[in-house]
DNA sequence: TGTTAGCACTCTATTGAGAAGAGTGCTAAC
DNA sequence: GTTAGCACTCTTCTCAATAGAGTGCTAACA
């Protein structure tokens, strides 16, 4: 598709641009870089690159810069296989020794390393409620008037929630209807049990109809702990650091965003595929990135898919560096999620 | 101390500061406001103002602006007591209504809702396990080696975690465990378990010193569920849209402040006083707020102070609206968790 | 004695012209 | 195919001039 000193000559510019900014033009890249060429062939070069797509010019006399495509090329091409270096391994895993005492941690701690290790904005999703197995659910005393319900997932995570005990129902009655639902129930991921909830309870109707009017309500309660997905966030801060977004202007709404959970959702729904997935720029289905990039990788827990790790930055973004810490970390967190024995 | 005339051109100054952020004239005073007085004699005033403390001149051909001490005095002196508006009041109830629905959710959605209405950012910190009293723990079967062990405190919260069974101990014995530390420390509060924890096990030990030495293990463990203390943020970009945050290098620090929630809850933990506290400027103790306000209050529910309610903005801030929206949302807040049948 | 009009002065922000700098594209020579 | 040379383009920086807003002082006025 591209010779190799074309080939040679996008990547240069792209490293170029990543880390300063600034176009680059074709006497600067003979200067810095031995590319054994002198500027006018580079020019040569680059204009031919330009008019297939690769490079752009913001105005006339300016040099160039990638263009989405050249991104593009860059990334799946001319990008050896992300490996992250033995440095940067031991200071993840000394971070995570010294910082993480707790499961929330985890998911906090994994986004503000990633986030420092990237200098980007790192967004980390908690495992989903909805993909989890029910395994039972318990009812704790409270008062006369109140109990607290517990929810144990296969995984071992707890939700609970307080709920009013009807009028006329004992706590043994409770237990009763625990003990009905557990069985009934058990081994059912908890959309399966939002799909089936209705049918199978009306069926029981029929046999004890006083009983079951109450589980049913209980149970109803009982999964509106289902909290949205949880989404942690790293590093927002950096964002101001880069160069593209200097301007308040520009930065406003990428920032609101990343105040609407719902929105960063929709970002990190788009796949399921294995390994660690880059969308530049316009690809991105979300307007108000579009002049970003997403960097992203699912990570799993003997072979099921848990949740995502993404980075996001402006399309300037260095995702050698990116893509290696994230190859790293979806692994790594799946481990360090046994070791905290969930899972 | 100072004449009503004085006092009505600072309180003008000081209004039209804070919504326009321009260094207010003697000129554009007179004309924009009906004191009935020439620009020469508020001229006069104002340098009178300056003199004593309460305006600032940026540079000698400005307007003036209001010096802390300025603020200070309107806040104190000058601001009719703070009420909201009946509109306002619509508005917070039917957002309570329409959107929350978890316990979670109150917090979050306060915070939402206050930096909505006061344009500014806010602070909601959520109730601390430690000043809240022990009522019961109880462990719950996860597998073979693993137990969850669920502590419940008075007023309904729950927290979890997931602990190893120790070697030899079965089901069985840690329900007698839970039997025997509920027994001992139902009614006290967290606070007050960590300090006496050690001495009251260590009497145990002489009597049956095999299963206290595993209770000892498994209530540290479960001890250790207690997080730092939850700060919710709410409307963190609209820093952005205040003049003085116009350049990139003035919110940067701001901004990761906010990131960092052991800093927040310095700000906030510095008052126990009852109704609405305002820090200006130089009177916080955080050197990177020196140029900002928190306004805050602490909420209750019968009696016992839960929680703050903050907002931090600029110093040139509509405290007005401001102490209003906190006056009735730390009220609001206590009666909103009753109904959530939480204390 | 307090208030006001007038005026000279100060400081900032804006504008426009000119120069510097970086880069391109084309042509011709190697 | 590669390179040197050169005219041309476009942005950015600098600097001076100017307009605008506001002050402080003085003198006049009620």
């Amino acid at each position: 598709m591209l010779d190799e000193r074309k080939r040679r000559i996008l990547q240069t510019i792209v490293d170029d641009y990543v880390s300063t900014a600034e176009p680059v033009g074709s006497r600067t890249l003979a200067r810095k870089y031995s590319l054994g060429l002198s500027p006018a062939t580079i020019r040569n070069e680059m204009s031919d690159l330009e008019v297939l797509g690769f490079l752009e010019q913001p105005h006339t006399s300016a040099g160039r810069i990638p263009s989405p495509q050249g991104y593009r090329f860059y990334v799946d091409c001319l990008l050896a296989p992300p490996k992250i270096s033995e440095h940067d391994v031991g200071v993840i895993t000394n971070w995570y020794e010294t910082r993480v005492r707790s499961i929330e941690e985890v998911f906090q701690e994994t986004a503000k390393i990633i986030s420092r290790m990237t200098r980007s904005v790192s967004l980390v999703t908690a495992p989903q409620l909805s993909k989890s197995l029910f395994k039972y659910l318990q009812f704790l005393p409270l008062d006369e008037r109140r109990a607290i319900v517990v929810v144990v997932t296969d995984a071992g995570f707890v939700e609970n929630k307080v709920i009013d005990i009807p009028e006329g129902t004992s706590f043994q009655d409770l237990q009763q209807i625990a003990a009905n639902i557990n069985e009934r129930l058990a081994g059912l991921s908890f959309d399966e049990i939002k799909h089936s909830l209705l049918r199978e309870i009306r069926n029981d109707i029929l046999t004890n109809p006083a009983l079951f009017e109450t589980a049913l309500a209980i149970l109803r309660q009982a999964l509106a702990v289902e909290r949205a997905e949880k989404v942690y966030l790293g590093g927002t801060t950096q964002l101001l650091d880069q160069p593209e977004f200097r301007d308040v202007e520009k930065i406003r709404d990428l920032l609101a965003m990343l105040e609407e959970e719902k929105l960063l959702s929709d970002i990190l729904h788009m796949q399921d595929g294995e390994g660690v997935v880059v969308t530049i720029g316009q690809e991105n289905k979300y307007s108000g990135i579009k002049n970003c990039s997403v960097v992203q990788a699912t990570y799993r827990v003997e072979g099921q898919v848990i949740g995502t790790l993404a980075v996001l930055g402006p399309t300037r973004m260095e995702y050698g560096k990116t893509m290696a810490v994230l190859e790293f970390m979806h692994r790594h967190l799946g481990e360090t999620l046994k070791k905290f024995k969930v899972y």
